[in-house]
Parts: structure tokens; C-alpha cells; sequence
DNA sequence: AATGAATGAGCGTTCATTCAT
DNA sequence: TATGAATGAACGCTCATTCAT
């Protein structure tokens, strides 16, 4: 009982370590400029043990991109618009959600990288990523359609534009942050700013 | 005299032949799947024609790339909020922009899908995108600029932020455009929503 | 000494539990598209077990091969014309031949598979299949010597051509039976037309 | 009109060419062992050369096998038994096939030895060998039903089954002619041996 | 100017075998 | 004794690019 134990444990120890590796590599090369010869040298180790643990190239990738995947979605999940009692409280739940994702910048800035860079690498890698963004404008549309019962949201707003627009912005704060610093790319100020127009817009408010 | 410039003059004809079916298969299959052997059979010539023309792949799709990203930055340098005398004007020039960046989609959408889904393909096409992207944000920043000066622009926002994370929105109205349709890839919607989001914030305003 | 003894025929225990399951997957797969690892998994054993009973997988298909060839090799050498004392009793000997060829075929489906099927697949496989068919040829001369003397085969016939011929058709019967049903293919049918061609040929006599 | 004509025949040329060199080497190691930079080197040419003239390996095996199943067939049915007036033209019309088919041979030896040699090394030789198999089974078949109505062979012979039986005594005496010399693998006596057990069976008439 | 035949570096992947545990 | 993780040589194949015609 003891021994597949340890067996499945160690498996994962490796796996992990090339997904580790191959994570560096593909952050630095990309997909297509990485061969299974990269991770595996790095790795110090045959590229036939990599087919070991993966089933190949695209597995590798997958893996990596969808962990990544998941760790953003059960933020976006995990956001409670619906517990906000006042204007200030929803725009807390926002403010912490941009937190939260930064966190994950913060931690995953390879992760990121490949994310946004190689969305286009593979048909697969695509449908993974469009699979996820349908989802996260699913999280959006709840965060807004919540806000407009509770009227946080101008009720004549179109919540699904709405929506797609918050996250392309969300995701080039993310992105911006994955790029050689700039003015332009703090992405705390993006954060800010996001929810300044989100709260206000960009205009004065005629009185 | 004259034949040279004969000369010239068919060998531009002939690389707009060739750019046009590059784009049509770079469109279809992306950038790495496309093979200049696609190009070629799709032209009607043989490979080693492209050659005379371009000095490899990259050269091609470059041209596409480069022609599209000027024919955009033409459009956002051509905008007037210098001449905006009222709120109301300073909002039509925004809205006037949007049209104008639509009828470019509406004309080229095979130059904007491979615009958005290559730019990680090769490190001279990112270099490319992100040396745009740069003077896109520049667009953006005058017209905030200009925009705060006259009054239309609340002063306390950061502006280079703000600029880019409308940028964001502008972009991803283009690649709703280029997507399935649904809902909320209805790029005029987008585009309204968009300068609704600027103008009055998604929040009701507090009295 | 008793240890040893009880080992070494744990050891022969183990080996025929190898044999019998990589002659499944031989027959099912072929010998070049067979794997260690699919005999290994079929035996519920890891693949570095096989190693210990066998120098690799070449030896595991020639000790397969060579025991099939054994046991034909017995029958054939079993065989005695030399007990025959009337044309029947000669011809009862090659139809008891038959017999007993069909019923090692019946049994050893899988075996008869992979001995007509693998010949070629590599040069050690081809040399045993020399081999055993040189020794073939003996016994078949043997018969037809032994036939000659006692005046029950034409002695103008040319021997070693005419022992060929017949293997020919002997092998080629068994491969019939290996060969999904068709009429052509029925072993016993094939056998009877054997005989009937070797004792009357296949023209009408001349008066 | 020229050009293309001149074009065609070249490629054919050197689709000829590759099929030779292919053949010797493919001959001399065996499908599986040989390798298209082996056969790319002995031509001299880089390995995608081949490519240009052929899909993969098994195209330009099949290439060779289906030419040579071709001229087989042709000449089986070639054959003419339907023109036998009499028994001794009926066998001549049996002796003239073995000296063409074992014209073939003298030209083919190489095809006929990857011939006998390949024909499971990968499921669509196998195909391919089964569908020319069947084919010459039809030729045997008609040449025996003809003899049966001219009342040169026996009526109560069962006809598939000797025609596969005579098939594998022909087949066989091909392949003797790819082995090492031996009294046994004297290709005409063993067609000599053929016709005449054909004629006469084995055992002596009764009187 | 136009061609397309030739090239070969380089890819992802497989699998028989070894050997430390 | 039994294991299976590790290995890396070797494979078939693709395709951007060159260059002789």
C-alpha cells in the first residue's frame, strides 16, 4: 500500500520538475523555438524520459497553460459581488479581485507570459484558451449582472459588451505586466485606473 | 529611362499579386502552418518566384503585418480632438475614430486575424507589433491630453494607463470582429459601449 | 541441492508463462510491432523481468519459433514409410502425416501464425526457418527414397525437386488454415487434394 | 506543349532511378532494416530528394511490388489454355507459362526476392501480396476449368484446392531461384518436376 | 525573369535495453 | 529476484531556401 504511494508521489515530484523546466524554456523561447531537446538538456537528463511523463510537446504545454487557467478562473469564481451592501463595498470586490490576480502575476509571471504569447501556437492551445475566456466573461457577466440588481450598475449598460471590454482590459493589465517595465505597464496604476473609469468614467460628470 | 521604370512599376504589381494570396493563405492556416509552397500553388508560379520578391517568408508577412499597423496608426493620427470644442464633439471624434478603425476591419479582416493571432510567431513580428502598439498608445495619449486640457478629460486620471487600457478595449473590438459570431462580438455594440464606458463610467452617477 | 533444483524449475515455470503470453501478442501484432512493454503489461510483470528469462526479444520469438519447428520436425521424422508394405499403406502413412500436422495446427494457431508470417522479420529468424525447412526437405526425401525402393513412387521422378514441391504444398496448406475461412482455404480439403494429386496426378490416366 | 512533355518524362526518370537503387538496397537489407538515408546515399542525393518523387517508404516499395505482381498477372493470364487442342498442348500451355514467369525471374531477381520476403512487413504489402494472390488463384482456377472441359483433367478434382496447390508449388519454385545455389533450387527442374507430377502424380499408374 | 528540383538541418517521437534500487 | 525509470540512437519526414537552367 505504502509503495504505489510513494511510486505516484515520486511520479509527480518529476513531472513537476519538467514542467518546471519546460515552463523556463518555453517562457524564453516560446512554443514552436522549443524543442523536447531544450527541456530535456536543461533538465539534465534523456528527452526520452520526458515522454515518460507526458505525451508529448503539446501535453507539456497544456498542462502548464490550463493549471494557469484554473488558478485565474477560481479567483474570478471566487469573487462575491453578491455580498456587497454598498457602492464602496462593490468596488472592494473588485479591487480585491485585481489583488488577488496580481498575486498570481506576481507568482506565475512565466506562466503568464506563455499565456498570452502562445495562444495561437496550436489549434489546441487555442481552444484551451478560448474555452477559458468564455468563461471568464461568464465571471464578469455575473460580477455586473449582480451589481445592476443591486444597483451598482447603470441599468442601461449592455452587460455582456461591458463585460468583454473589463476583461480585455483586465488581461492587458495582466499582460503589461509581463513586459519590460514602463510607465505605462505598472500594472497597480492599471488596476487603479481600471476601476477609476469602471467607477466613474473618464469624463467629468456633467452636475 | 522609360523601361526601368516599366521594370519597377510590374514588379510592384507582381508583389501585390503575391501579397494578396500570402494574406488570403496566412489568414486560412497561420503563420507557421502556411508553407511558401501554399503561397506559390495558390499564385500559380513556381516557388522560386516568391524569392525574387521577397527575401524569405518573414519578408512577406511583415509587409502585411507593416502596411496593416500604418494604415491603423493613419487613422488614429488623423483624428482631430484638437478641434473638439464641446464635450459632445470630443465624444464624436472618439466615435468618429471607431468608424473609421471598422471600415478598415470590414475591408481587411484577413490583415487584422493574422494582426492579432501572429504576433508571437516570430520575434521580428512581435518586435513589429509592439513598436505599433507603442505609437498606438501615443495616439491615445494625445487625445487624452488634448482632451484634459479643454476640459473633456478629468484631470486627476493617470493618463498613459488610461490610454492604454483603452487601447485594450479598441483592440479587443477588433478581434471580437474577427470571431464566430455571438452575442458579444458585435463590434458596433462594442464600439458604443466602449465610449459609453468613457463618457459616464459603469456606475450610476452619485448625485 | 534441492534448492537449485526447485529454482531452476520455478525459473522453466516463469519462462512458459513469458512464451505463452508474447505468443498472443506475436500473433495478434507481429514480431516487429510487438514491444517488450506490451508483453510485459500482459503479464502483469515489469519489462526488466523479461530480461532475467530472456537475452531479448529476439530470443523470446526463436524459442517460440524453434519449438514449433521441434514439434513439426517430430512428426515429420515420425513418419515410416518404411513399415509400408502396399501403395494403400504408403499413402495411409502421408495421409497420418497430414493429420497429425493439422492437429499441431489446430493447437498451435498462434505459433503456425507467426511461423509463416515472421520469417523474414529478422536474420536470426530466417536462418532457424532454413534450417528447419532444410530438415524438412530430409524427411520428405527420406519418404519419397524409401517410396522409390519399394517401387510405391516413379523412379524416374527427381527426387529432391519433387520433396520441395510437396513441402511447398504440406506448408502451404497449414497456411491456408491461419487464413480467414474461404473455400479455398479448408485445410482438410487441401490435404485430400494433396494425396489425390501426389498418387494420380491431376490429368487422367492414359489407357 | 514541349516543356511539360520533357518535364513528365525526366521525373519519370529519376522515379526510375530511385526505384532502382531503392530495389538493390531494399533487397540486400529488408524493408524494415532499410532506411530512405540508405537509400538516398547510394543515389547520392539528399534524403528529401526522395520525397519529391515518392510519398513515403512503403510508396516506393509498393511501387516495386505492384510492378512486378503486374507482370505476374500478366503473364498468367496470358496464358492460353483455351487454344490446347490436345493433352500435349495443354501441358505445353503449362510449360510455356513457367519458362515466362521464370524469365521474370531471371530479369527480376531482386523484386522477386523483396517479393517473397516483405510480404508482412507492413499491412499493405500484406494487401497488397493477398489481392495478387487471389488474382493468380482466378488464372489457376480458369486454366484447370478449361482443362476439365477439353477433359484434360480429372473431373472429380476439387479445383480450388488444386489450383492453390499448384500456386504454392509454382511460388515456391520462384522463391528457390532467390536462395543460395542447392540441388534443390534448380529453378527448371523443379518446373519440370512440376508439370510432370501435374501430368502423372507421383506413384506409378496403376495398370 | 522565372522556375522547381535539390537540399539537409532539424523536428517530434519510439522503444529495446540497462541498471540502481 | 523483480522492478521500471532512464536512456539515446535511430527513425521517417517536412520545408525554407538555393541555384542551375
Amino acid at each position: 500500500m505504502a509503495r504505489p504511494e510513494v511510486s505516484a508521489e515520486q511520479k509527480q515530484v518529476k513531472r513537476e520538475a519538467i514542467l518546471k523546466v519546460a515552463l523556463e524554456v518555453f517562457a524564453e523561447k516560446g512554443y514552436h523555438a522549443t524543442g523536447i531537446a531544450d527541456i530535456a538538456s536543461r533538465l539534465e537528463a534523456g528527452h526520452g524520459t520526458i515522454y515518460r511523463y507526458f505525451k508529448n510537446k503539446l501535453d507539456i504545454f497544456l498542462t502548464l497553460y490550463e493549471s494557469l487557467n484554473a488558478e485565474f478562473l477560481a479567483v474570478a469564481w471566487g469573487t462575491r459581488p453578491d455580498l456587497a451592501e454598498t457602492r464602496e463595498e462593490y468596488i472592494a470586490v473588485m479591487h480585491k479581485f485585481c489583488i488577488d490576480f496580481s498575486q498570481i502575476f506576481l507568482r506565475e509571471i512565466n506562466r503568464i507570459r506563455i499565456f498570452f504569447e502562445e495562444v495561437y501556437a496550436d489549434p489546441e492551445i487555442r481552444k484551451s484558451f478560448e474555452a477559458a475566456q468564455a468563461e471568464f466573461l461568464d465571471t464578469t457577466i455575473r460580477f455586473l449582472t449582480i451589481g445592476r440588481e443591486k444597483g451598482f450598475v447603470r441599468p442601461e449598460l449592455h452587460i455582456p459588451s461591458t463585460a468583454r471590454l473589463m476583461n480585455a482590459m483586465v488581461f492587458d493589465t495582466m499582460r503589461a505586466g509581463t513586459e519590460p517595465e514602463s510607465a505605462s505597464s505598472n500594472i497597480l496604476l492599471l488596476a487603479t485606473t481600471l476601476i477609476d473609469l469602471f467607477a466613474r468614467g473618464a469624463m467629468p460628470q456633467l452636475k
